[in-house]
DNA sequence: TCAAAAGTGTTATCCTTACACCCATGT
DNA sequence: ACATGGGTGTAAGGATAACACTTTTGA
């Protein structure tokens, strides 16, 4: 949160009940080379930690979520705002959107510890074609999955989940009072996967809570001094609860492509079959089966054949597809069907 | 938004950058009698919108969605607050909540006009098991379809839909400028189900906002004067865009309960099948085949069966079912599965 | 000629839909 | 006896998942 000057001026001059600030927060998306990327930018941690608090001290700089408060006075909606907040930061103009989630838990901005306001961000999700050649000074393109490793099934289960998080969990399970156990249990079988239970791809919020509440995650360090010691903890952090906002996108969207045409705001106008499933598996973190791929989504109705073909896949030409809008009319919720039992990871 | 003193003090005492208010409204809902229904407080015309603005003149009570202002130094959660305001103003502890969607356009709340803070509605959906005998006294359950009649086709087509709504839309397709037609027929076919295309459900917020952009909904001519004369439209109107998080509320929920298990929080821990059977029709709006459903939820691992029978029925004496907890672990999505095509209505 | 990717065909199985029919109670 | 709602069986059709196999390019 990188805007500081009227949030500042806000602490300093008035009183209790008008020290809310409205934050505008960006999970902006895009997949190439078979990797989906966010954009992140840079905000240094004393924007973000008071220097007496954070262990690490000033100087150090942690990935962000575009971001940006909204002025009251401006006569505008959130989601304009929004769109003005990215052009200004990254020189990307957005085309879908749609809001994600609120977040509100007291001193989830630490600088409400010190009269700072309480901030109150309103995350939104946002699907682009192409990773624009040159955005912003500080702003950059990141996988996704290097936020949220265990994630990414494409090539089998994540070995983190196995090496750590799963032992993990189990001290934390075991750690916990009796009481609670089993539904703790409970949770993170689902969750995870774990003792017969199936991977969820859609459950990326509950997994990072879980792990947030284990303190396997650095985020959970920052607050206040953890019981366990941090040690080495899976994926790379980033400021705030940005992280959070950033599991929650990733679910959210790979709720969505099953029942409404969202991938094809991630491809160019034409797209191979491949193309489309690549970006799908990179979203889902599952593999698919080739043929029944195809097959479901030209039988679905969901795209239509150009009669052009492509010369650059490195293989036989591949013919060029469209997304079809008429299938708006013809299904009630269309979308990529998804396996519904996790396939063994092959093609 | 009942609670105007802080408001009206920050408002007063303070600049641009501080007149921001954050407010937290429940949709909360319980179905009984086959009716799905919405809990609603009165709220006095004068309070919603200056005298000199609306048409009708103070005195007029409009209902209003449960709703309380967030006081920023309270240490709690936003989930934890609307709790608290909905305990207060109703005497109902809530039990399952889920974020809904976050409202910020500007004067969306009419008293920004004259000094107001802008206000950011954060709405709730919350399920409820019974129809608390007192609430408190400015407190009243409503049929949701009182709101949003055209949603409820449990017994075919709403006529509203053929008589008034269909026509009057031709209109505002007709009065559209040319290049803008198209897309606007094909989105008022898609949401309606016009020309072909199927009804669906859960595109509820889509449909309200047609009816609101035509002007078909008395909300629509309360901020300025609409070129068209409002006539009788259709629906119980509310306070402030307290419709639009209604529609919001019912299209979330239609999209839920087929996936996840959330009509359980409607039911008593014991209940048969007919009676989930009438919750579902009640919140999908559809007849749904009574074999086929009851086969659905059997073999869906959703419900099993208890061994006991409920004598109360009017017929044979029906088995009581309990939520089977295992489902979750054993299936992706638990959930209700809907008809993909709309049967006639008949059981 | 071989590797790589595109694309086709076929089959067994499961799930959905629709239909017909029987069962147990109250009046 | 019959009306009312509860409950079962079964067969047709369609969607899925898992196979194996052919085609067309570049190196």
């Amino acid at each position: 949160m990188q805007n500081s000057p009227e949030n500042r001026r806000a602490a300093d001059e008035t009183h209790m009940s008008t020290r809310i600030a409205i934050g505008l927060e960006a999970v902006i998306v895009a997949v190439t080379d078979e990797t989906p990327r966010i954009l992140t930018v840079q905000s240094t941690d004393h924007a973000l930690s008071p220097p007496e608090h954070g262990a690490r001290s000033s100087g150090h700089t942690l990935d962000a979520l575009p971001f940006g408060p909204l002025d009251p006075d401006a006569d505008d909606t959130l989601d304009r705002v929004l769109r003005g907040w990215v052009r200004q930061q990254t020189g990307i103009t957005l085309g879908y959107v749609e809001q994600l989630y609120t977040f509100g838990d007291p001193f989830r901005d630490p600088r409400q510890h010190h009269g700072g306001p309480r901030v109150i961000s309103v995350a939104y999700l946002a699907l682009t074609r192409e990773l624009h050649p040159a955005p912003r000074a500080r702003a950059a393109w990141h996988d996704w999955y290097a936020y949220l490793p265990w994630e990414d099934w494409r090539n089998g289960a994540p070995p983190i989940l196995d090496e750590r998080i799963a032992p993990a969990l189990e001290r934390w399970l075991a750690a916990a009072p009796a009481q609670q156990r089993n539904r703790r249990q409970e949770r993170v079988d689902i969750a995870f996967g774990f003792h017969g239970a199936h991977w969820d791809p859609e459950r990326t919020l509950e997994r990072y809570q879980i792990l947030y509440e284990a303190g396997l995650v650095a985020e959970a360090h920052r607050q206040q001094p953890h019981d366990a010691t941090p040690g080495e903890t899976p994926g790379r952090s980033m400021a705030l609860d940005h992280r959070r906002i950033l599991a929650t996108g990733l679910g959210r969207l790979r709720g969505k492509i099953k029942y409404r045409p969202v991938v094809f705001e991630l491809l160019p106008d034409t797209f191979t079959l491949s193309g489309l499933q690549r970006v799908v598996e990179a979203l889902s973190g599952v593999r698919l089966h080739k043929q029944n791929f195809r097959r479901l989504v030209d039988q679905g109705g969901l795209v239509e054949g150009t009669g052009e073909h492509t010369f650059s896949t490195g293989g036989r030409p591949a013919e060029l597809y469209t997304f079809r809008r008429e299938v708006l009319r013809e299904r009630p919720a269309p979308g990529v069907r998804l396996p519904t039992g996790t396939p063994r990871a092959s093609r």
